[in-house]
DNA sequence: GAGAAGATCTCCT
DNA sequence: GGAGATCTTCTCA
């Protein structure tokens, strides 16, 4: 994994529904001085703007959600519930809101030092929710704001071998107001999956 | 400066 | 299946 490319900032510069779909498969790397984590993408959420009433970003632009108005290709974390932290990565030109929520992940690699992180025994249930993966990587609001198009401590990169997955959609998990919209995409076969 | 709500997880019944 | 934990951010005074 050392030679991991990540991602262009033109992929993230796109409709953000096009960039979740997109974002299944593909591969998080959070890179440690001691060892890398790195974790297949299997369930994301899109969030918009001012047609999305579930979005941090649908009442305009605040200091907390700055990032999603802003480039494409960055890190918005934030912190929720008093417990837990959620992993977005930022789309759409500058000056446009949107953001993808990665939800679940898959760990494929330093699994080890994720269950360090996460202190529980079942590797299904070791990354399978927004708050859990983050802590599994040990992302926290320190990330907030990193270039993901950087190889730097986080970032996203294309999977090496294409396998084929069955994506699925939903609705979006958590919400209230928008909840109507099918914005949630998952890999239909995954176990890793908040819900099926 | 206070109050309420929140893109969740875990433990308990 | 349901409530508690626990803190940041926004809104309103």
């Amino acid at each position: 994994m050392n030679d991991a490319k990540p991602l262009s900032r033109s992929f993230y510069n796109r409709d953000t529904r096009v960039v979740a779909q997109e974002l299944l498969g593909k591969f998080l790397v959070r890179r440690t001085p001691k060892e890398d984590i790195a974790a297949k993408i299997v369930e994301v959420e899109a969030y918009r703007g001012s047609d999305d009433p579930a979005s941090h970003a649908y009442k305009g632009e605040t200091p907390r959600n700055r990032l999603m108005f802003g480039k494409p290709g960055f890190a918005y974390v934030y912190f929720i519930y008093g417990n837990h932290h959620c992993l977005n990565v930022t789309t759409e030109p500058e000056g446009v809101p949107g953001a993808v929520l990665i939800r679940a992940v898959k760990i494929v690699d330093g699994m080890a030092l994720a269950r360090k992180n996460r202190r529980v025994d079942s590797l299904v249930n070791l990354s399978n929710g927004p708050g859990k993966l983050t802590k599994a990587l040990n992302i926290s609001k320190i990330h907030n704001g990193i270039d993901l198009a950087n190889p730097d401590e986080l970032f996203i990169c294309d999977s090496e071998t294409v396998e084929s997955f069955e994506m699925a959609t939903s609705r979006r998990i958590g919400v209230k107001a928008g909840s109507e919209k099918p914005w949630r995409f998952y890999l239909k076969k995954s176990k890793f999956i908040s819900k099926p």
